[in-house]
DNA sequence: GTCAATGCAAAACATTTGCACACGC
DNA sequence: GCGTGTGCAAATGTTTTGCATTGAC
């Protein structure tokens, strides 16, 4: 059984319905991977189905939040991103402001500052749903960008 | 001197001009706090100045960014919404996914995660730009949200 | 058969841009 | 007077919505 097949049949045990729409844009998840873009999504999964709609696409992926299965994060600009969830581990991203690359942060530093901030505040962070804007190796290497508090 | 007038000064000092419209525009965001979104600074400074066009406010925001004076963040949903930077301390913002409140973070703390992080992926992130989306305490004696990985 | 899901088109919303004119410095 | 800043209107890009129809269960 396929990805996309595990995955329908996730999304069918959770009580949603399986169209043929789903099942495309599920494998066209399972084989893009992460970070993705409504419009990416959009664009590969209309090639192996070609009437389907992006309206389609923000409603699935709106089931599929619901359903767990998916989590959505904000980068700084651009379109919201999503990210197949994977339910044993905690996800976060470090975006860089310069290059707009994303970088996955690990699952144990996710729990300390989740543990962290819970502490101090008593606001528990969404482990699915951080998302850290700076400046990433690469680019300050590159000079670009700084990092101090200016 | 009022609030408005010394920002004034400062945005002149860094090399921009200050027009009416800036005036105002700085005088109202003096006035209403932090966490404010466009439109809100729109039409409580078009009160002041009737004319007052919504371009302008967001060229002049970034302006004002450019110049150091705002800090921009970006909460899970609507608008991008922005606070006057206080140069001697980071600055960062709990935003609780249910009731949308936002909270500010200690400075401290924002220093300490900082350091974590770089630590542990040589990533810096901006510490006027660190928003954690969650759940605030309220909501979640409320019974709204949860706090477990999912 | 029922109700959720889809396609389509339009609307909503935040933000940006081109251009002519105004005005701070 | 030079060049930045402004108003206006239109365009852009993302996301949502109403409505009639389809199709999964």
């Amino acid at each position: 059984m396929s990805c996309g097949e595990k995955l329908a049949e996730e999304l069918r045990r959770k009580g949603f319905r399986v169209t043929p729409q789903r099942g495309v844009i599920l494998e066209t998840i399972a084989h893009m991977g992460d970070h993705l873009s409504v419009q990416e999504v959009y664009s590969e999964a209309r090639e192996r189905l070609p009437g389907l709609n992006i309206a389609t696409i923000y409603r699935t992926l709106e089931s599929l939040h619901r359903a767990g299965m998916v989590d959505l994060f904000y980068p700084g600009s651009g379109p919201t991103r999503f990210t197949l969830r994977d339910p044993s581990a905690a996800h976060g991203h470090l975006v860089c402001t310069e290059c707009e690359h994303v970088v996955d942060i690990d699952t144990d530093l996710i729990g300390r500052l989740v543990e962290e901030v819970a502490a101090e505040t008593s606001f528990f962070i969404d482990p699915h749903h951080l998302t850290l804007l700076g400046i990433c190796d690469a680019c300050f290497q590159a000079g670009r960008g700084k990092r101090k508090i200016s």
